[in-house]
DNA sequence: CGCCTATGATTGATCGGCCT
DNA sequence: TAGGCCGATCAATCATAGGC
């Protein structure tokens, strides 16, 4: 099952030998994290970078996702407020969580396979 | 910023490199599908076995393995060559349209 | 021993697909 | 049509391992 669609343009090159299959032009839209900038404005969101969690934040969010695995709109408006986050950026950390939760069980559960040991 | 890398958590990353021949294999299967490396999840799982590393493990590699060899492709040739000639497998999967061409990268 | 590169893991965020 | 979730992946970074 491949996914990875390339958008692009240009037509397939071949450089010989190291060839440029698509996968390695695939580039990443950059975050969108919308960040007010000082003045303004206007419309000028401008970049965003991959924000960085504070330990505090990274606290209240665990806090909360013990509580519940899914937000509720309020919810998710009441803790992006409350810890100056935007609503998608608590959405997507919950969705992330979830995810990391799940792969965590995964490898923790079969630990009882251990079995033979082929050695 | 001091960054309250406080860390401590990461405690677990104490990793530890992979068998010279899980390396091998992982290499192997990267370069023999250098036009798709995307292995299925039961591909993973398979390679998993074979390297003794989790599948977690094998997704890892897969994916810094291409973010690598894209950020700087000519510093894998050398190693791309190396394996290319190990395995010529062309294992194309989803080819719908024809194209195909391999060149001969054989001068 | 310090310095620098190779490499495994982590994670905020994106992509495409599916569902409601 | 719009929004949320999943699964996979990206991309940047962390921290350590390994070579000199």
């Amino acid at each position: 099952v491949s996914q990875e669609r390339e958008r692009g343009d240009e037509e397939g090159q071949q450089a010989g030998q190291g060839q440029t299959f698509d996968w390695m032009k695939v580039k990443r839209n950059p975050p969108k994290t919308v960040k007010v900038s000082d003045f303004g404005l206007a419309g000028a969101q401008n970049n965003a970078m991959r924000t960085n969690f504070s330990t505090r934040q990274l606290t209240e969010l665990e806090k909360e996702f013990h509580f519940s695995k899914y937000l509720t709109r309020a919810r998710r408006v009441e803790i992006a407020a409350t810890l100056e986050l935007n609503e998608t950026q608590v959405k997507i950390w919950f969705q992330n969580r979830r995810m990391k939760q799940k792969k965590r069980e995964r490898e923790g559960a079969s630990s009882t396979t251990r079995s033979s040991s082929s050695s | 910023v001091m960054i309250l890398r406080s860390r401590f958590l990461d405690a677990r990353r104490k990793r530890r490199n992979f068998n010279k021949q899980a390396t091998e294999i992982l290499n192997e299967y990267f370069y023999s599908h250098l036009s798709n490396p995307y292995p299925s999840e039961e591909a993973k799982e398979e390679l998993a076995k074979k390297c003794s590393i989790t599948v977690s493990q094998v997704s890892n590699w897969f994916g810094n393995k291409r973010i690598r060899y894209k950020k700087n492709i000519g510093k894998f040739q050398e190693e791309a060559n190396m394996y290319a000639a190990r395995t010529a497998v062309t294992a194309t999967s989803v080819s719908a349209h024809g194209s195909q061409a391999n060149s001969p990268s054989t001068p």
